[in-house]
DNA sequence: TACTAAGCTCTTTTT
DNA sequence: GAGCTTAGTA
């Protein structure tokens, strides 16, 4: 670095902060509690680094999203002018795909690799367990899945798998001792497509620069100066990249909060943030531990959540902000009276508080729970969003034209060939297809190099002239592709393979909606071919690769109206909101079943709902429902033990109950219900006979349900009915109307029950 | 071969 | 509630 000089931004921040952006030499661990303006420190450091004449390509800032990565470039573009455009500054997945591609040849590859999504990758997975015969009730796809990715995270690759002897005696331990073997059957099979998964590009990366000193060398010079952002998440495959790449300059500088690790599933190694200071023994430690976020109730609430973890750093979060309002709790009868509750209380803070829509965040644990939300926000008409769940580029419409476009780009790509050979119908069924894989499994080639030479082949029989028309259909498509651009050529595509005609015909208005998808998506071709920001190529292939790390979170949002956002908490980090809810807290569902079994696990669980809580600035409300339909059945639930973690001095002790503000604290935290820590998983006794002869398909030509309950018309509070298991009882309450709707019917005089109308087969006695 | 209805299973979070 | 498989029909 040239110049000494501070740089005139310097005075926005506070004291650990100018710390943190000016101690720019060697390796630095800044640990930044929530809200405590890490992406600010992240901004001015790089801004720094730039205003002290350190070039543009010469920095690398590592972060897990798109999102995170534009806005962070947008702000240093602010400060710093047209330079910013020039950092390498984006995912891990993106910056190293962007790499590979230019690097390719040296592992093997062609620049014009695939990348699988998940869904391509358990598709695969699944294809290899049949071909070997192998029970896919015990070698689940998803399973096998994780276990595979798992191993890639950890540097594992399939040949050193099977020498791993913990690995291999676990899977001989839950009978899957074949897991080494599809794990080498499906590497094999995605080089041989010229394909990576999401874990190939970060374990390619580490190989990459793992066996070519001369790679390692050309990047270690050229990133002087890397910074990756939630260091937390990092699994150890990043880690050891990371470790790699700055190796030479020991310019690394790691953001993150250990509190905030909630990605373990995905192989994040919390020890990478812990033990930072063993590697980098001359490293500098900077904690921010002021929070400007949020009010000193919720710092302190946090703080007390927080507190229960055993595996933490030591960190004193304090904030100057005001006390702010206690925590409000709800406790609903069931998660759809939880959706009006909340509906209620945000039309109240909207009507009454000057809220905007768009300052309210409803969060929670699984993507499901929102149905309930969306019902209730629809019936009193509070405009809102959803973020994940199915995005735009998980449709089947979008993902098939994409498909067509990797084989265009990547003709060895096996998923997208399967799904796209039959589709339009070209007449070329299962048979022939399996037929084609049996081939291509023979001869060890790729499907497509079968197509190629179909006519050698007299078992295809009929097939062959069908299979030589796809041949020179995408033939063309390929032709196409080498003399126009991305947004031409996709266009042609669209067309040619008959795609847009086939929805076109579909007047359904799914069928119309699937057009108008792949009409958006012909368009969001075009403007990546005309966006002139970026400095990448056009082609089809950078297209490509940036479709498959998009995640829904990048999309724009075409419509600014304010609204209130609803996400898992996983998809709320780095965001925040001024009134927040905290929704379904209930034990078995948040923290999550799958995760009481070792106290790690919960210590993440807790973290997750740290992470929650510590979303919200000015007001907090955390809500459960006694009763709640899931999975097919209606469980009784038990408060979550999270809620009791929290000192009641910070708890509203007004309390809602069902609508009504209550003035009793005991009915939280009395001698029933919260202090007992045992869960239970009650099923009501909703028997299969009820469901049986009831169908949950809606029928497709007129879109109702098979089944409506033709006695439960006008069901309402006070009605006496008679119910074909538990006899006569009074209805308390209809939760709402149409086929979803559930009632709190009273039986035998003690009794209550929560019913779902469309299981409860019930007659209307009066 | 293509399509559909019925039946079965599983169900956390995601780059 | 969705995805997938199976069986049956066009």
């Amino acid at each position: 670095m040239q110049n000494n000089e501070l740089p005139p931004f310097i005075n926005d921040l506070d004291e650990t902060q100018k710390e943190a952006v000016l101690c720019t030499e060697g390796p630095l661990m800044v640990l930044a509690g929530a809200g405590s303006g890490k992406t600010r420190v992240l901004t001015y450091r790089i801004a720094n680094l730039m205003f002290n004449g350190v070039d543009a390509f010469n920095i690398l800032a590592l972060t897990f999203t798109n999102k995170a990565a534009k806005e962070m470039r947008a702000r240093i573009e602010k400060i710093v002018g047209p330079d910013a455009r020039n950092l390498w500054m984006g995912t891990f997945h993106s910056v190293f795909a962007k790499i590979l591609r230019f690097e390719a040849e040296k592992i093997g590859y062609t620049s014009n690799f695939t990348i699988y999504d998940t869904d391509d990758s358990k598709s695969l997975i699944k294809t290899i367990i049949k071909e070997f015969n192998l029970d896919d009730k015990l070698y689940k796809p998803a399973l096998i899945y994780n276990r595979i990715s798992s191993a890639k995270n950890n540097l594992i690759a399939a040949e050193e798998y099977i020498n791993m002897a913990d690995l291999m005696a676990s899977d001989e331990a839950n009978g899957r001792k074949k897991t080494a073997d599809i794990y080498t059957e499906y590497a094999k099979r995605c080089y041989k497509s010229g394909v990576m998964d999401f874990d190939d590009l970060l374990m390619n990366m580490h190989k990459l620069l793992k066996n070519h000193p001369d790679v390692l060398n050309k990047y270690q010079h050229k990133f002087k100066y890397v910074l990756v952002d939630e260091y937390q998440d990092t699994n150890h495959c990043q880690y050891m990249i990371i470790k790699r790449l700055v190796a030479a300059s020991r310019n690394i500088c790691v953001v993150g909060d250990d509190s905030q690790s909630i990605y373990s599933f995905r192989g994040a190694n919390i020890q990478n943030i812990l033990s930072f200071s063993r590697d980098y023994p001359e490293h500098n430690i900077i904690k921010l531990e002021q929070n400007y976020r949020s009010s000193k109730t919720i710092v302190a609430a946090s703080g007390d959540i927080i507190s229960h973890n055993k595996e933490k750093l030591e960190k004193k979060i304090w904030t100057s902000n005001p006390e702010g309002e206690k925590i409000n709790i709800i406790k609903a009868m069931t998660d759809s009276e939880e959706g009006k509750m909340i509906a209620n209380s945000i039309f109240e803070a909207v009507s009454n508080r000057k809220v905007n829509y768009s300052e309210i965040a409803i969060l929670y644990r699984t993507n499901a729970q929102s149905r309930v939300f969306e019902e209730a926000f629809r019936k009193i008409s509070i405009p809102y969003r959803i973020y994940g769940g199915l995005s735009f580029y998980q449709r089947k419409e979008i993902k098939d034209l994409i498909a067509y476009l990797r084989l265009v780009v990547n003709p060895g790509d096996e998923e997208a060939l399967k799904r796209i050979i039959n589709y339009p119908t070209r007449g070329i069924g299962n048979t022939t297809i399996e037929k084609l894989v049996f081939i291509a499994n023979q001869y060890n080639v790729s499907i497509w190099n079968v197509i190629e030479k179909a006519n050698h082949f007299e078992v295809l029989g009929a097939a062959v002239s069908k299979l030589n028309n796809f041949y020179m259909m995408l033939t063309n498509f390929r032709q196409m592709a080498l003399v126009k651009d991305a947004s031409e050529t996709a266009e042609y595509v669209a067309k040619q393979s008959g795609l847009l005609k086939h929805l076109h015909d579909d007047k359904t208005p799914e069928g119309v909606s699937r057009f108008e998808n792949i009409t958006e998506l012909l368009n969001g071709i075009k403007e990546f071919c005309e966006d002139d920001t970026n400095e990448n190529e056009k082609n089809l292939s950078a297209f490509l690769q940036d479709v498959a790390l998009l995640t829904d979170k990048d999309q724009e949002e075409e419509d600014n109206s304010p609204k209130v956002t609803m996400m898992t908490i996983h998809a709320s980090k780095g965001l925040e909101f001024k009134y927040v809810y905290v929704v379904g807290l209930e034990e078995n569902l948040f923290p999550s079943h799958m995760a009481l079994q070792s106290r790690v696990e919960l210590e993440e669980e807790r973290r997750l709902f740290y992470v929650a809580v510590t979303r919200a600035e000015q007001v907090l409300t955390l809500s459960y429902a006694s009763s709640r339909f899931r999975h097919g059945t209606l469980l009784h639930c038990d408060p979550s033990r999270f809620i009791t973690e929290i000192d009641p001095r910070y708890i509203n002790s007004t309390l809602m109950y069902r609508g009504k503000q209550m003035p009793s604290k005991e009915s939280i935290f009395g001698t029933e219900g919260l202090g007992d820590k045992k869960t239970s998983l009650t099923k009501l006794n909703i028997q299969p006979a009820f469901r049986k002869n009831i169908s949950l398909n809606t029928n497709k030509q007129t879109g109702e349900p098979d089944f409506v309950p033709d006695d439960l018309t006008g069901l309402k509070a006070g009605m006496r009915v008679l119910h074909q298991r538990f006899g006569k009882g009074v209805v308390q309450e209809v939760s709402a109307e149409g086929i979803n709707s559930k009632a709190i019917v009273l039986f035998n005089e003690s009794e209550s029950k929560t019913l779902v109308l469309r299981f409860a087969k019930m007659k209307i006695l009066d």
